[in-house]
RNA sequence: GGCCCCGUGGUCAAGCGGUUAAGACAUCGCCCUUUCACGGCGGAGACAUGGGUUCGAUUCCCGUCGGGGUCACCA
């Protein structure tokens, strides 16, 4: 009996690596291509920090005409749930983030390289894990877990590295013929890494992000095939990511521990390794201490609190390419109306620690995202948020949707557009004012601000009515007169007069027109009140300035 | 605890041997044909700390402190 034969014993049914090796070629691509994967657990739930991740892999890969896929790690079958991957699809699409190769639903893949589901490519993790039992450079272990976890407790005791390596590393060195004994005999087993390596030794990587980091050679005979058949995230990484000609990983910087592990399995399987980029997470600030955002206490974290909230994917991708590459900020700044594909990412430009996640700055970056769509755009994006959303504002906004982009256009699309909206949520209370039978139905508080005296107010409005309001003035006579209106009850007709000498005054044209203002909407922060007026109409003005008298 | 990474204003961050130490968000003040925004101008606000190396350290080295990651038949 020698090792091809235990080989045989554990994998009868399996290929030959050559198989595979044939099987998927090099890739054909031009010089300085990037390969790169997402390569989620289908958990369902897509984390910021996946998206963040998601994105950096589209954009580079398309930068360089390189070749982004979808790869599943399925291996861990317990915390599989229902509808994971096509969750995972569903959620990249909204970011316009597409794979070129990959899952597209939940069985099915398109591709050259596929499977892209692991749990699929069981007998090509199953070949090289053969392949390295019969060079002797991985072996059957027998543990169980109380031994292990035994083992564990002894090294702890002993204050010793903990884990499976040197002398503790119990079926390292069997006999093959016992080995083949045990498995005749039914007993369990796992595959191990027979590990070449010293931790005495230091090993030094180039990370493309984090630059020269060193570590301790890995000892550790880790496992590579699970008792269920399965690789580990490990070993699958390994095979995948040669198989499928991976130039890049990149991934977050938790994995940059296990470095030393990935590099060695590379070395053992004969493969070249890929270059790798470990981005910072994304953390948020809790009593003092930082950590990442966290599936459970973060509404923020899942992907879909964005859509939830209705902040546009284009915002949350700007901020997530702001705390990428800081220089994006610069580059928005010089090219104004640009497509962020535009933007050239640099992974070497990437922050080496983490970014505190920041939902004023996103906000901020939305509301000028949204101000320079046109009424159409808001219109349609503000819609499919109501549809899912918010009924009330969907009947809102398809009543009369000739009224509503009208309502939608104030101030837009000019040099300076108004940026009150930073997400859909709240675009309510811009807008609703403005529907006359809402308003008019509907008892309104009217807070006065300078001038509250009911009689004044009554005086001012009721005059402006009679005498100065003509929708048919151009924008300049239509301000001429409410500063005429300002005269006649004794407020300046311009701010500057009425600072150099406030005691001449009761006020200025300011302190009118609000009162006008509030009047006519209820609101003292309204857009500029005589595009209002002209959206409005006469009818309305004059009924909601009865109305408030 | 071992190993690894990181430490510039409240936040995100440029700078990487000699700088008045950029910029953005937030904050405060002023200005801008009506409020609020927008926009403009300006203010306040930072190189964790102690030693070296050097003519000179935010930048290089070491220690300390602080933060994060990782030590599974999970990814």
């Amino acid at each position: 009996m020698d090792y091809k034969d235990l080989a045989d014993l554990i994998f009868p049914d399996v290929k030959d690596v050559s198989y595979y090796e044939e099987k998927y070629p090099r890739r054909n691509l031009p010089e300085g291509a990037i390969v790169t994967r997402f390569a989620p657990s289908p958990t369902g739930f897509v984390h910021i920090g996946g998206l963040y991740s998601a994105l950096i892999a589209r954009k580079v890969t398309t930068q360089t005409n390189g070749v982004f896929f979808l790869r599943v790690e399925d291996t861990d079958q317990k915390r599989e749930v229902e509808n994971g991957i096509t969750g995972i699809i569903e959620a990249l699409k909204k970011f316009d983030i597409i794979p070129d190769e990959g899952m597209k639903n939940e069985e099915e893949s398109f591709g050259d390289y596929g499977p892209y589901k692991q749990s699929q490519r069981k007998e090509i993790y199953q070949a090289y894990a053969k392949y390295l039992i019969e060079n002797r450079l991985a072996y059957p272990c027998f543990c169980t877990a109380e031994e292990l976890d035994e083992m564990r407790k002894k090294q702890e005791a002993a204050k010793v590295i903990p884990g499976y390596y040197g002398v503790w590393a119990k079926y390292r060195n069997l006999p093959i013929t016992e080995a083949a004994e045990k498995i005749k005999n039914g007993e369990e087993y796992i595959i191990r890494l027979k590990s070449p390596g010293d931790s005495e030794r230091k090993v030094k990587f180039k990370d493309v992000i984090k630059g020269n980091v060193t570590f301790p050679e890995n000892n550790q005979d880790i496992v590579i095939i699970k008792s269920d058949g399965l690789p580990t995230y490990h070993f699958a990484h390994a095979v995948d990511d040669h198989l499928m000609g991976t130039t890049h990983v990149i991934r977050g910087d938790e994995w940059l521990s296990s470095l030393p592990v990935h590099v060695q399995l590379f070395q053992v399987l004969g493969f070249k390794a890929p270059k790798y980029c470990h981005i910072a997470p994304i953390l948020k600030e809790d009593n003092g201490a930082k950590r990442k955002l966290s599936k459970r206490k973060d509404p923020e974290a899942a992907v879909e609190y964005y859509a939830k909230e209705g902040i546009p994917s284009d915002a949350v991708k700007e901020y997530l390419l702001n705390i990428a590459n800081s220089n994006f900020e610069q580059w928005r700044k010089q090219n104004k109306e640009a497509s962020i594909d535009e933007f050239e990412l640099l992974l070497n430009k990437m922050s080496v620690s983490g970014a505190l996640f920041d939902m004023i700055k996103l906000l901020d970056i939305s509301k000028t995202v949204i101000s320079k769509y046109d009424a159409k755009t808001v219109y349609n994006y503000a819609l499919a948020w109501a549809n899912t959303y918010d009924d009330d504002l969907k009947e809102l906004l398809e009543k009369d949707p000739e009224y509503t982009l009208k309502v939608l256009g104030i101030e837009r699309g000019n040099e300076k557009p108004r940026k009150d909206i930073s997400k859909w949520s709240t675009i309510r209370e811009n807008i609703e004012y403005m529907y006359d039978d809402r308003f008019l139905n509907q008892k309104i508080d009217y807070e006065y601000q300078k001038i509250n005296d009911k009689e004044e107010i009554k005086n001012i409005v009721n005059t402006y009515i009679d005498k100065y309001f003509d929708l048919s003035d151009d924008k300049n006579t239509w301000f001429e007169k409410m500063k005429d209106l300002s005269e006649e009850f004794g407020y300046a007709r311009e701010v500057k007069e009425f600072k150099a000498n406030p005691e001449a005054f009761k006020g200025h044209v300011g302190d009118i027109s609000t009162v006008i203002r509030i009047s006519l909407t209820g609101k003292a922060n309204t857009p500029d009140m005589y595009e209002i007026m002209q959206v409005l109409g006469k009818d309305s003005v004059i009924k909601r300035l009865k109305k408030a008298i």
